[in-house]
Formats: structure tokens, sequence, C-alpha cells
RNA sequence: GGGCGGGUAGCUCAGGUGGCUAGAGCGACAGCCUUACAAGCUGUAGGUCACAGGUUCAAGUCCUGUCCCGCCUACCA
């Protein structure tokens, strides 16, 4: 034991524990169970590579949440898993074909998702490592995908249940599309990014008139599909030609001038181009107009042949030159001013989206929004923080049709099958066998559903549903969800809404969202912007404790939450700090081993450090257990580390070491003990460091330290035993002696290895009973002392420093060493801020409305303050006096 | 346009329902290799709690307004 290596090797100590938990089924949920069930479902990262910062954040406090209620001795199940992740996937894919020459078109869909599946099997293995290398205590035995055969038929009996309640549907509308994947997408997958565009002038001649109509666009190009120029009826300027017609530029085609509230007379010229086919708003104006929806794009963001010739096959952006140049040479162009407005983007692959009118399925979602927002309302669902309700409520009052038909490869087929002969659309689990028609022969849908689709079913079909198992009813409703507020509407909302569809119950019950990772100037962390931090370089680096450590300190409720290396490295110097604690302890054990009884063990309880210890370890586990219990993490984790550090090592290992020099081993048991329990409280956040020391540290068998299990991951929870409040209160005073002749040494450079006499006088004869009990035991630990007085009165020695606690006066002879004028600079600081606090505290208490409202408690508190400072001030004021004459 | 979050020490952040003399980590300065730990120990400095009003006996905390920063959301061409 004595052969422990002084400091901390997380390597070492890493390596071995994370095959002893799995080894021993730690991990593994029962389905069936008398425990009280704790379920959480993972946030299936997606298949496409390794682990980001917001993976190590979001499974570390998981991780926390899970060991700790297993710890309390639920039946726990954290459900892993990997998310198929759609387009995503593809295109990280598509990047590989084209680094290898080859392309997704020229493989065919077939080999296309072949391949796909072989770096499936890849990538979830790499994942699944690197969450074991985080600690990750999940149930690896239930471990599920988003495509595997159990999600397939998940997906299909979701879509067929409601298809059947009347919620999917097909319809052609104006949707949101992708030239560069060519699909469909959601509103959530645009986004819109600020760019620095133009405002074109356009002039439209009227017909059979000398009258130019001025319209202004950001598109110009779409003005080869224009079938309309729309103005506000009340528009004086434009009243008159209402109902003529223009000639449109570069196309000669006769289109009308219409009339449409939509118009906004104060923007712009006032006058507004329709583009039905490639304009959400201009499309709403069609339909009420009955216009026609000439559609000039292609699917790949081309011109078509519904544009002149001259501009078919150009694209987009070319087009969009070529019209202003055309434009100009035939004198149409007014002018052109700068505009910045947003523009949206494909969130994946970073093209600007084209509005199109494309026939999709969709899903009315409005009346499971409905329920969920009732649910929520209900209290059946709880977010944390309060303010994300909002958010939500508001993100469901607003909801639209989610289009969840997508025109890519890689994810569900959607089970639609239509007739070759009558095109009926027949909704199956299979092929049907006969069409109403008649006809046998069907073709199934080419378009695969939206990847949040199957993510929206994880909370229950990772238990097995359609099936009715015992995981579903021992499990679900699961109890809390984990993940970044940035997916709520995307993944939490859908999962909400879909387990009240199929399940007719919440998915779950507490929603907690954390920050995301940011830097030091609250950027989000990110590959692209090159400002991350890899978690498996980190934890190279400092080890998955000092990771987690960090990781859980930072994570304060804040939407950004920056994490610096250096608070990475706090955690790496507190995983050496404990260990070090650990190893004396564990040395002078091999010395003094705990007794086997109890009676031993109990006895010398009595020993104030001792109740002051155990006091401040109650105080510590209720204040821990309380923050977890409501996700503040950052506090558990600095409450441990202020009782470790400060109050365990700093204080009580001292005066351990002080018994242990006479012989006395109790304090020692004690410490024992006491870390022992620390390390149950440290573990959930660090599992790796914990176990190690746990289990070298006495934890079973006939003494009372704690319990006899195999693994600290199965330990009990510790439970307060109660505070001691007297105990507390006099070792405090305690302290604030020692600490205030530690101050005096180091403010008037006393050398570290000269002792001092401590003179103290104390009026009160119970408090120098205590001081006389104490110090004598407790000083020589804290600094050199060579004689202790303590006295009613006492003559202020010459030559000596002083330091004033209440009715408290502590002298330190110094003669020879002082430095008299580095005193009164001392004595006249303190003296001097006494002062300010004195006249704050005599300015509350002489306002009577004080006296008379505020709670008696408060003011008697204030009271006894200012008697203190009151004392102080003046015993200072007269030193200072002394010191000058 | 609507909404949300933030502005507290040099830096990054804590300060649940108003009430101890406003805290921590990191950094800074000074002194220590005191046999668990120099990845450590001891001491010290550093704050008009963004600004202006208001409510209250009492405001970092509650209300109103203002100014910055960030984010979410929205169909202004």
């Amino acid at each position: 034991m004595a052969s422990l290596p002084k400091i901390y090797d997380p390597q070492e100590i890493e390596g071995k524990w994370y095959q002893f938990w799995q080894n021993n089924g730690f991990f593994h949920a029962e389905a069936t169970s008398d425990k009280p069930p704790y379920a959480i479902v993972i946030p299936p990262p997606n298949i496409t590579g390794s682990l980001h910062i917001g993976h190590a954040l979001d499974n570390t406090l998981q991780d926390c949440l899970i060991r700790w209620k297993r710890m309390q001795g639920y039946n726990v199940l954290w459900m892993p898993g990997t998310d198929h992740a759609g387009i995503m996937t593809e295109l990280i894919m598509e990047r590989r074909l084209a680094d290898e020459g080859t392309s997704r078109i020229a493989l065919g869909r077939e080999k296309f998702v072949e391949q796909m599946w072989e770096w499936k099997e890849e990538t979830s293995d790499y994942i699944v490592s690197q969450l074991q290398k985080l600690g990750c205590s999940c149930d690896w035995d239930r471990e599920r995908f988003t495509f595997d055969e159990g999600f397939v038929t998940a997906v299909k009996t979701a879509f067929l249940h409601l298809y059947n309640q009347g919620l999917i549907y097909r319809d052609t509308y104006m949707v949101n599309w992708c030239p560069n994947c060519n699909t469909v997408l959601s509103n959530l997958e645009i986004e819109p990014i600020e760019i620095d565009g133009n405002f074109y002038h356009i002039r439209y001649p009227v017909i059979d008139s000398d009258v130019m109509l001025e319209i202004a666009t950001t598109r110009p190009e779409t003005m080869l599909g224009d079938t309309a120029v729309a103005v506000h009826p009340d528009d004086e300027r434009y009243q008159h030609l209402i109902g003529k017609k223009v000639l449109l530029p570069l196309c000669d085609r006769k289109i009308p001038i219409i009339a449409d509230d939509y118009v906004d007379t104060e923007f712009g010229t006032g006058a507004l181009k329709v583009t039905p086919a490639h304009d959400v708003n201009d499309y709403e104006i069609g339909l009420r107009h009955d216009l026609e929806q000439r559609t000039v794009f292609t699917q790949d963001g081309h011109i078509n042949e519904n544009a002149p010739k001259k501009y078919v096959n150009l694209s987009r952006w070319d087009c969009r030159k070529m019209v202003v140049e055309d434009l100009k040479k035939e004198g149409f162009l007014v002018k052109i001013v700068p505009h910045r407005h947003a523009v949206g983007h494909h969130d994946r692959c970073n093209t600007v989206v084209e509005p199109a009118i494309s026939p999709q399925w969709f899903m009315n979602v409005r009346p499971l929004a409905e329920r969920a927002i009732e649910a929520t309302k209900k209290g059946e669902i709880t977010f944390i923080p309060e303010r994300e309700t909002t958010r939500f409520f508001h993100w469901m009052e607003n909801i639209e049709p989610w289009p969840i038909s997508r025109q890519r490869w890689w994810g569900h087929r959607l089970p639609i099958w239509y007739c070759n002969a009558c095109d009926a659309v027949t909704v199956a689990m299979d092929t049907p066998q006969q069409c109403e028609c008649g006809a046998t022969d069907f073709h199934q849908d080419e378009d695969v559903l939206d990847t949040w689709f199957s993510s929206g079913l994880w909370p229950f079909s990772t238990m097995g549903w359609p099936e009715e198992t015992d995981e579903l009813k021992t499990f679900y409703p699961t109890s809390v969800l984990v993940t970044g507020w940035d997916i709520l509407f995307f993944w939490v909302a859908r999962m909400i809404m879909l387990g009240l569809g199929c399940m007719d119950e919440v998915p779950f019950r507490k929603v907690y969202l954390h920050g995301l990772v940011a830097d030091e100037k609250g950027q989000k962390m990110s590959k692209s912007k090159g400002n991350s931090i890899d978690p498996l370089e980190t934890i190279a680096t400092y080890g998955t404790d000092a990771f987690r450590f960090a990781l859980a300190n930072t994570s304060t409720p804040i939407p950004y939450v920056p994490l610096l290396e250096s608070q990475i490295e706090a955690g790496k110097r507190f995983t050496n700090k404990i260990w070090n604690a650990a190893r004396f302890i564990l040395m002078n054990l091999e010395k003094f081993p705990v007794p086997a009884e109890n009676a031993e063990m109990t006895e010398g309880q009595e020993l104030l450090e001792i109740q002051w210890i155990q006091s401040r370890l109650s105080h510590t586990i209720k204040t821990a257990t309380d923050a977890i219990e409501n996700f503040r993490f950052y506090e558990m984790a600095q409450t441990l580390y202020a009782f470790l550090w400060h109050e365990f090592c700093d204080w009580y290992l001292e005066f351990a070491k002080q018994r242990l020099s006479k012989n006395e081993p109790k304090a020692l048991w004690v410490a024992a003990d006491v870390l022992e329990q620390m390390m149950r409280l440290l573990h959930p956040i660090m599992p790796f460091l914990t176990e190690e020391i746990w289990q070298q540290l006495p934890h079973g068998g006939n003494n009372s330290l704690a319990n006899d299990n195999a693994s600290v991951t199965v330990a009990p929870w510790p439970e307060p035993i109660g505070e001691n409040p007297t105990a507390e209160a006099t070792m405090t005073n305690i302290m604030e002696v020692i600490e205030n002749i530690r101050s005096i040494r180091g403010e008037l450079n006393v050398p570290i290895g000269a002792s001092v006499e401590v003179h103290i006088q104390s009026p009160n004869a119970e408090d120098r009973k205590r001081l006389e009990t104490y110090l004598e035991q407790y000083l020589p630990a804290f600094t050199r002392v060579s004689n202790i007085t303590i006295a009613e009165s006492l003559p202020k020695p010459s030559a000596s420093a002083e330091a004033v606690i209440g009715d408290l006066a502590i002298y330190i002879p110094l003669a020879g060493v002082i430095d008299f004028e580095a005193e009164k600079v001392r004595l006249t600081k303190r003296h001097d801020q006494t002062v300010k606090d004195v006249a704050a505290a005599q300015k509350t208490l002489e306002n009577p409305n004080f006296i008379e409202r505020a709670p008696e408690k408060v003011v008697a508190q204030k009271r006894e303050l200012l008697e203190r400072l009151l004392v102080e001030q003046e015993k200072l004021a007269r030193s200072l006096t002394m010191l000058s004459s």
C-alpha cells in the first residue's frame, strides 16, 4: 500500500474497472423487479463517426443520474444505441465516395445502402467504445439502432397507426427543397443565414400604356416564372393599373396586375412580382387569384424549359447574373440597392434552399401537439430549466404539418404501395396481395422517412414496441430525458407527440435540457469552427474522471457553458488530491488497522474534530443529494470538491495527523469512514477513481465501515446522520484563532520554522475553557507554537502583534522580529474595515422600522453582529493608539 | 417584428422562495520541498453586483425603463 504512486495515473486505473463492472452485470436492468424503476433512454449518437464534446457532456450527466439512482437502489435502465441519421450520414458517405472517385448515383441504391450498412458496423462499435471510455454505465445487452429490424417493424406499425387515424396524408404543396440533396426538408432543417444581397429594382412595362411598373426583388431570376404583379388594393399610386397587364421583360409574356392585401405598400416599391411556383407567399397569392404555377427550376437548381431558351440549363446563380445583365442591356433595370436579409440554408449541406411545389407525405401533427400541450400543463412532463416550457409551448402552438417523406435512400422506406394498374394507394406492413381493381402488381414508394420519425419512436421502440413487453410495462414512461436544448423541437417534441400517438402516454416525466458546450468566448464548440475540445484527446491527457468532473462542474443552467482547459486541469488536480488523501489514509491504516469490533471504533467519538467532520459530512450529503435531485450538477460537484479539499484535507486530516503522532488512531479510522462515504458520493461523477480507492478502503466485513458490496457502483448512497451545530460552532471558533495566528505570521513574515508564543485574552470563562481544551491539542498541527497562555485579562506584551475576534484578543510577542510599520498597516486595514461594517450595521439598527418590521431573528443577528464589531473596533483602535505612541 | 438568456473579482462562473461582513475555480502577488499531495501548503490583494428609477424596514436577488452581448423565432418581396 505504501507503494502507491504519489501521482494519480488515470490510464492505469481506468483501464481495468469498466470490464469489471461489465463482467459483474452491474449495468443490467431487470425487465421485472421489486425495485422501483428508473429509466433513461440515451439520445442515440449519429453513426457519423466520433463523439464530440456535446456527447461527452450529455452522457456524463446521464451517467451521473444513472449511477446515483442505481446506488439508491432503483432498478436502473440506461438504454443505449445509435441513430442512422438519414441525410447527414448519406452526405458523409457521398463525400467518401467522391474521394474514391465514385458517387451515390453511380453505385445505385442497392449498393449504396449496402455500403452504408458496412460503415454503420464500424462506426457504431467505435461509438460504443467511446461511451465506455467515458464510463457510461449503459445496459449494453439492450443496445439498439434506429434502423435495426425491430425498428423497421415499429416504424411501419407507427406509420400505419397514424395513417389510420387520418394523421398522415399525401399533398402537393409548397415545400423547402434542397437542390443539392434533391429532397424535401422540414422547416426545422432550414437555417436562416443573414447574407449581404441586393434589391433589384426592375421596370415592367404596362401594356397599352406608357407607364412602367417598378418592382423590387432579391431574386431577379425568379421573374422567369412570374405569373402576375401584385399591388395593395388600397394603394392610390397603382389604383388605375389594377386589372391591366404588364409585359414580362425577357420573357415576352403578358401577366396581370392584381390586387392583394398581402402587399405592404411601405416596403420596396409597393409592387410585388408574383412567382407562385418559387415563393411561399407568392404561392398563397397564386392560390387566391388562381394564377398559373410556372415552375422554372429543375430539382437540382437549374433552369428548365419553361424559361426562355437562352437561360435553360443555367444554374440558379448563373441565371441570376445573366438576367440582371440582360435587364440592364434592355433598360429594364432601374437600380441595385444593397440589402441584407436572411436566406434559408439546408443545415446539413449548407445549400440555399429552394421553395418548390412538390407532392409529399405529410403528418398532421396539430392534434398530437395539442395533446402534448395538455399533458404538459397537467404536469405529466416537467421541463428543466422551466423557461424551456415556454419555448416548447410556443413551438407547439404554432406547429405546421410535418413533411415526413424524403427523396433519399438511407432510411426507412414508406410502407406505401401503389397499384401498377390503377395507381391506388395501399398502406400496409408488407406488399399487398391484390388491389381493389384486381391487379396484383405493386411498387413501393421510393421515398424514405425523415430520420426524426424513427428517432421519435426511440423511447418505446427500444423497449420492444409494438410487442407488449415487460420492459414497456416496467420502464415506460421513462424517468428523465437528458439532452441539449437545441434539439427540443427536432427530437423531444416529436418523441412526445409520437409517444402520445402510439402509446397514449408521454415518453418521459422530466426533460432536462442542458446548455451547449462553448469556448471561452461563449461560442458553441464545433468541429467546423475549430474551437472544439476532442473528448478522447482530453481523456488521454487528463483522464476520464478529471474530464467528467470538469463537465459536471461547469454545467450551470445557462444556454452556453464555456469549458476552459483550466477547468479540466482543476479536475485533474482534484483527482490527484483525492488520490493522495487516500494514500495517506491507506498508508496509516497499515499501521493502525481498522478494528474488527464496532465498540472499539465508536469509542472516542466524542472528539471534537470527529463530531465536526461527521456533521460537515452529513451536511455535504444533504446538499449534494439535493443538488443532483434537482439537476444542479455544478452544485453537487462544487459541494463535494469544497468539502473534500477544504474541510477534510485542509483541516480534518491535519487533526488526524496530530492524533496519530500520539498513537491515537480513532481520528484516522473516522477519516477512512468519511473517505469511504465520499467515494460513494463522488462515484456518479468520477466512477473510476472512486472505485479504485473504494476497493482498497475497508468497506465490508465486521467493522463499522459502510457495507459489504462488491463494488461502489452498487454500494448504497450515503444518508445524512444529522448535523451538530454546537460542534461546528466550537470548531469554527478554533479555526478562526488558528487562521488569525497564521495570518499574523504570514503578514509579518515570521519564518515558518520559528516558534511563537500565543497569549489569548478572553473575558468569557466558558470560551476560555474550550480554548484551553482544544488549542493545546490542535495548534501544533497548524503552526509552530512554543507556549500558549489563556487568561481573563492579560497585558499586551510590548512588541507584539495582535488579532481581534469579537471579545477575544490574540497577542503574539515578536520582540526583535516585529516590523512596527507593517503591523500598523495591518491593523489599520482591519480597523478601517471594521469601522465601515459598524457604520452599516448601526444604520440598519437605528432605523425604527427595521426593529419593528424585520423578523426578530434577523434583528437579533444584526444586534449580535454590531456588538461584536464594536468590541473589535474598540480593541483595534486602542492598539493602534498604543502602536503610534 | 415577437420572445428568451446574460451583464457580479483580471478571466470563467455560483449566488432556489429578498435578511450572516457578496463566494468559488483559474490567474496575480508574497512566503514555504512543513515525510498524503510542489498537480501541494500558507498568507495577501482584487467587486459602486451594466445604468437610472421604483417597491420594501431591508434589493446582486422583486418591478419599470435604458444601454450593451448572445440566442431562439417570424412569409416582408
